[in-house]
DNA sequence: TTGTAATCGAGACGGTACGTCGGGTCTTAGT
DNA sequence: ACTAAGACCCGACGTACCGTCTCGATTACAA
């Protein structure tokens, strides 16, 4: 992927790599706001200029490099219990987020996409493939009739990372699998087939 | 609230107003990151150095404008309808939120508290209230046996703020009531108490 | 005098001098197209800005810094031979000029006037006095008797001071004081009264 | 005459008149100093290298240029009338210098030759022909007994062109050719040969 | 009523970074 | 081999803000 316009083979990779590093690295030391581009320069030993041929803001670089950082999503995995399987994609995202420099970063770049429509649009292409992996999973499980056909499945990729996402971003400890499972047995439990039959339960909110 | 050092009763009260004012309006119309010190002092008709006496920082200015503005949070509802009480909550925030200019202004401050801890806690100082009131609610029908005893207030919290914080900040469209209902119902789903007794059904996890 | 436009009492006299300073060195040393505003800066441990707050260009700091070091020009002698006091001011002009670095950076300077009026301007009001001086003691002369009336006293100082200018600008050895005194001789013998009636001689031009 | 290292045959001629004459329609619009090489190989559509190739700097393209578009400075006139033909001379430098904008670029010209001894040699040869031409015109006038044998013709050289390099550099306004007149009247009076016999004339300097 | 001391608007100061221009070198195709 | 094209590293441009620092000029308290 490129955020890039000029597009040409005459590119040089390694002032490339050198920048991506760069970028990534003195992000994570000092954090997004302080990054600069003349200082990403400056460590990769590269022309301002260089950076500002292929990318159109300093958001545009930290998502590359955290791409490339962060490599291949990978297919969410499929082993047939969903809770375990979510139970992993959720740790792994909480990790990477809550845990890790990385997650300030990230995070940093969300914001800024807020007010640049561009950097959304690449952001979004980033995440995408993960967010339509773990809807899928949710939809195939869906059709087993582990989940009530009637959910939207977006819905719930929207609540699992959300909760996740919002425990990372206001609470400073970093978040225990605990609150990871706990979240997502209540889902779990929100969504699964009513038992029917026997008059059943309607939803339980009105007291 | 005051995120103030010197702290003097014999502060300005005019100035301060005008500071505020002008640090919201310049948000709002260009953005956090956009939005410098020296142009509110500008906007304002107030020289830099009153800014700075009075507060830490850019983000710390912000805060306190967007409380000013935002007015008191307001006790949550409570009318005996859980489900109704909730919605409403969400509703607002939701809106308050995603579509409304206030909602990337605050966002970008929680991105800054993540690397500034001062302001960090002057955050959670503002948001804990309404957190802590949310709390409340739940636990309340908690013990009215409307909320399974095993499941954390807190949790819940965090999820309801996070399906939709993760809503208004992965997508562009804003927020449909639609969506906030059907989480809602999923997680009040996913803690009423179990029917108990006769085969009550298991978690529906496994698949 | 003074080149600036804010024109405040504020100024910093301090940072005014290491200007200059570090200006007529930096240009003395690498040459007036290679004296940069970031050079000088750098060198008067100063901000960039405090340079552009106070000087219009790069040429306006050096003409003020070049009046500085050069210092006062002294009204012309007029011990009441002009032979002399002419190749005293001329030798001067002409070392200051011809076998000095200075010679070099003021040359520029007269150079960047030429395609920037304001510069020219503030170029004009620092020889002007050294001009006039020379121009009124060539006047004084001629109502002594000893340069004939019909002469324009400016057209002289063109003159004298062009001969070096032309002999500086277009030799690489230094100008010999017999060559100012030879140019000298011919213009006084040029514009001396002629002899009058008894048989007078007419001018040598025609052949 | 070329400046130009590889020297070869197999010199693309057609770029090599674009570069000059893109050059000297830069320098005449902008300015020397705006002119750029980027600039000039933009505007005749040629690689940036292939002038790096040819010249050795800004200046000698310029030099070269100002060369080709002036043409050949054309040998003296010698009508017999040594007044004439000076005025001839020096009224058309005059003009060149200073009523046309190739006046501004040549001295800017010189004045980078001050501080580049390859520019100033380059410069010197092409000027050279026409400054012999002029001090030949002036010997031969000497010759004829119309010029005193101990005067110096290149000086004289010097104070003719001094004289108009002086008066176009410190006026704005064009110069007139009556200027041109008087300052020659002066000077060929300060030359022409003493009317001897009773006991010649001292130079009238002296108070 | 009059100090006197803090706050105010204003803005100069030494800096860092911005995004752009151009310098001179180097590489890639194409002629 | 020489060309057009243009990427590369680098240095400087002129501007915007940073956070600190004087400046008088209010202003409100305490003497």
């Amino acid at each position: 992927m490129s955020t890039s316009p000029p597009d040409s083979y005459r590119r040089n990779e390694h002032a490339r790599r050198a920048i991506l590093d760069a970028a990534i690295d003195t992000a994570i030391e000092v954090g997004y706001e302080k990054t600069s581009i003349e200082g990403i320069a400056k460590r990769a030993r590269v022309g301002k200029q260089t950076i500002y041929r292929w990318w159109p803001s300093k958001g545009a670089v930290l998502l590359e490099a955290l791409q490339q950082r962060m490599g291949r999503d990978g297919e969410l995995a499929d082993t047939g219990d969903l809770f375990a399987d979510l139970r992993g994609e959720l740790l792994r995202a909480a990790h990477l987020y809550g845990a890790t420099p990385i997650g300030a970063v990230y995070h940093a770049l969300l914001t800024a996409s807020l007010s640049d429509a561009a950097l959304a649009e690449a952001h979004d292409a980033m995440v995408r493939p993960g967010i339509d992996a773990l809807r899928r999973r949710l939809e195939a499980a869906q059709e087993l009739g582990h989940i009530r056909p009637d959910i939207d499945a977006a819905t719930l990729v929207d609540m699992l990372y959300g909760t996740i996402l919002f425990q990372v971003l206001l609470r400073t400890r970093p978040l225990a699998p605990g609150q990871v499972d706990e979240s997502l047995r209540i889902i779990l439990d929100g969504v699964r087939p009513r038992p029917t039959l026997e008059g059943g339960a309607r939803p339980a909110a009105s007291e």
